[in-house]
DNA sequence: ATCCCGAGGG
DNA sequence: CCCTCTGGAT
């Protein structure tokens, strides 16, 4: 039998509050409050943990403090600092061409808007929520794998293969059911516990502490 | 071997 | 809807 609309709510709010409980202070990993340096840090966070990028940030922003500098920077001096994070060609790339056109199209004030950060090279959906979110309290949702396959475990029981799901459309569910203030915390929640337990091969079920009503839990 | 708090491109 | 980019930790 179906899940009625209203259960699903009810569950999907207790389960918020156990991942409370499991992740009692989850504070944006990349504790950048500057917009710039939040911006730039998300978008060297991807395929690595915030651990490695906050062992190179420190070097990056000394040397380029602010876009204008980043943008100016020679790309063989950026990629020798950001080189252990891996993905350093094109990541190097990305962050250029950002300080370009931010210092180009923005003044090197980092924009507040979904449109126009996705705009900017290298920031996607997920990135641009992260800044919306941490650097201006602007409610967001951010989406990426880890959100992906445990919301698909918890909401949809689908195969969480995430290439055919649609992420604007978690997006908008979760947003649905949730008060926008709980939208960036819910999503560092999930990312959390989609690391620590729900993993992509092998999820710990029997130490989840959202087994009992997770409708895949095995 | 396998995975990591993605995004751009074919 | 794929694929690639990349080094480091485990």
């Amino acid at each position: 039998m179906r899940e009625s609309k209203q259960a699903r709510l009810e569950r999907m709010h207790a389960e918020y509050a156990i991942l409370c409980r499991e992740f009692p202070a989850p504070k944006c990993a990349l504790h950048f409050t500057n917009p710039f340096e939040l911006l730039v840090a998300t978008v060297l966070s991807a395929q690595t943990t915030d651990k490695r990028v906050n062992s190179v940030t420190p070097a990056l922003f000394a040397s380029y403090p602010n876009a204008a500098a980043l943008a100016n920077a020679r790309a063989e001096d950026v990629e020798d600092i950001i080189r252990p994070l891996g993905f350093f060609r094109s990541k190097t790339q990305h962050l250029l061409g950002l300080a370009n056109a931010l210092d180009r199209d923005f003044g090197g004030v980092v924009p507040r808007t979904m449109d126009e950060l996705t705009g900017l090279p290298g920031v996607g959906r997920k990135t641009a929520n992260v800044v919306l979110g941490n650097a201006f309290h602007i409610p967001g949702f951010p989406v990426d794998t880890h959100v992906m396959r445990v919301t698909g475990r918890l909401r949809w029981r689908s195969d969480w293969r995430i290439a055919k799901s649609d992420p604007v459309k978690v997006e908008r569910e979760i947003c649905a059911c949730f008060p926008p203030e709980e939208w960036t915390d819910l999503s560092h929640r999930l990312i959390l516990h989609g690391r620590a337990v729900c993993h992509a091969r092998t999820p710990d079920c029997a130490n989840c502490p959202l087994n009992e009503t997770c409708p895949s839990a095995g």
